[in-house]
DNA sequence: TACAACCAAAGAGTGTAGTCTATGGTTGTA
DNA sequence: TACAACCATAGACTACACTCTTTGGTTGTA
């Protein structure tokens, strides 16, 4: 996650007129994905309007960082509509400071408890695993 | 979750005769989820032989741990699926005692893994706060 | 006996997050 | 110029986990 958000301050933006496919190899993501990524709001491709014989889309760097945020946010558990907002927190300035923090403090806060859920869960199993051993069901 | 498995070794099972509508009071989901779950082979109802006039389902103390136990594992972000593996291996005797056992250090393996990538998340999170809290973003 | 509350089964509908197919046009290379 | 590789759009399809509707029968209480 870091990683995409250095990027954005030391990569010179080489690339602005990325296709389909070359987004797709450079994330990994399909274009098909891609597409409905599109589609739902997360990214934004620009047409060229010189260009009158065909209407494909063109990717910029940006897209590329907000791709690898969505790999990540979803790892996490974040929803496509989640990751919308998240997009928009990051690369908008609709957000202020404070509410991008109190944003990252809820998901720290929700992380906690799914670890503290988890640990539990630890607990319960290797308590009927020492059921198990004693023949106890 | 640590209750429901007490339970199993506490409790005398005084109520074997429920109905879908107690069960639900007792758990809490609703009786159209339950005959859903019990649709997906993760509880079952048996029927009284005795009685004619209709084909209720009834349900017994069992039935509520099972489905007290479905709620905590889907809330650690178990499939359905994986819940009714689950239940097979605590309730079913089709396992052997070092199945049993293989299949629950199997879960604490996947368990601790879980954890980790939380664990991964939080600094990472962490980390981008501070670029927030330094305007680096 | 009227009637609300309950029960089962089948199947349709919902939302999420893709994934795939079909169609038709475009671009680049041999 | 043939043709593979690429592009967009629309819409169908999938899996998961419900959620609701319909239909028709049953039970319990006033």
């Amino acid at each position: 996650m870091v990683v995409v958000f250095l990027k954005k301050f030391i990569f010179v933006k080489k690339n602005t007129k990325m296709l389909i496919n070359e987004l797709a190899k450079r994330t990994g993501i399909t274009a098909h994905t891609i597409r409905f990524y599109e589609k739902s709001g997360l990214i934004k491709g620009k047409r060229d309007e010189t260009i009158k014989s065909n209407n494909y889309f063109h990717y910029d760097e940006e897209t590329v960082e907000k791709l690898e945020l969505i790999i990540d946010a979803k790892a996490i558990g974040y929803t496509i509509n989640e990751i919308s907002e998240l997009i928009d927190a990051w690369y908008s300035n609709k957000f202020s400071k404070d509410e991008k923090l109190a944003f990252l403090d809820e998901k720290l806060v929700s992380l906690d408890q799914k670890i503290k859920d988890l640990k539990e869960m630890k607990k319960l199993i290797s308590q009927y695993k020492e059921d198990v051993l004693d023949d106890k069901c």
